[in-house]
DNA sequence: TTGTAATATTAAACCATCATGATATATTGA
DNA sequence: TCAATATATCATGATGGTTTAATATTACAA
């Protein structure tokens, strides 16, 4: 019980829109490579998923219309990065919990 | 960029399930109600939450089945507790962007 | 221009999720 | 046992997300 006051169900309505976001492995997977990689052009990031071009462009499309993702152009190749650092920090949390998940087993 | 070692795609498969749970404005709720009344009867939730008691207690037993909330029956109440430290650390952030959100405008 | 490579968009099929209303189960007291 | 209360489960329909294949757009080079 940690206190503090309560917050409005349409503030947690949309958060929960933006935390869903990050409820999928591909999206994760996106995030993951942009972090380890920097900013990445789509190609890569296909190749190194091996996913379908057309999907990856939607997942980057949405993530970037959330504010997760930053896009610019160079010449014919788009190149993504992560825009917010939230991002990151939950992708650390995973991180940490897989290390722990390791030790354990 | 913070480097550390690639996280198997099975494991961020699996992850993104768990965040995927949390993205619903009614889970949001619940996890708050819990976390500022402490472990609370499923009454109590569906009456502060104003929402139907079907969908509160498959909410509670989708969160449960996840490890997110425990639960212990008590004559004929059944009790729920946050169970996952993690999910109160997610709801803190979602604190901390409210009232930073309320500064800024 | 024309062709080609990179990315984006679209439409359709499929699948998962959610809210709802109705019903079932469990516990207790009379 | 019967009735009453608390909670769980089920079936359904509506909605939205995901994947796929196909096509469109953009930028550049020949």
């Amino acid at each position: 019980m940690t206190a503090s006051h309560r917050l409005p169900p349409e503030f947690l309505q949309t958060m929960a829109e933006a935390i869903r976001l990050l409820g999928n492995g591909q999206r994760l997977q996106i995030l993951e490579h942009l972090d380890m990689h920097g900013e990445s052009k789509v190609s890569d990031i296909v190749t190194a998923l091996g996913a379908q071009q057309g999907a990856i462009s939607q997942h980057l499309n949405k993530m970037r219309a959330a504010g997760l993702l930053s896009s610019r152009r160079h010449h014919r190749e788009v190149y993504y990065a992560v825009a917010a650092e939230g991002a990151v920090t939950i992708l650390n949390c995973l991180r940490r919990k897989y290390e722990e998940d390791r030790r354990r087993q």
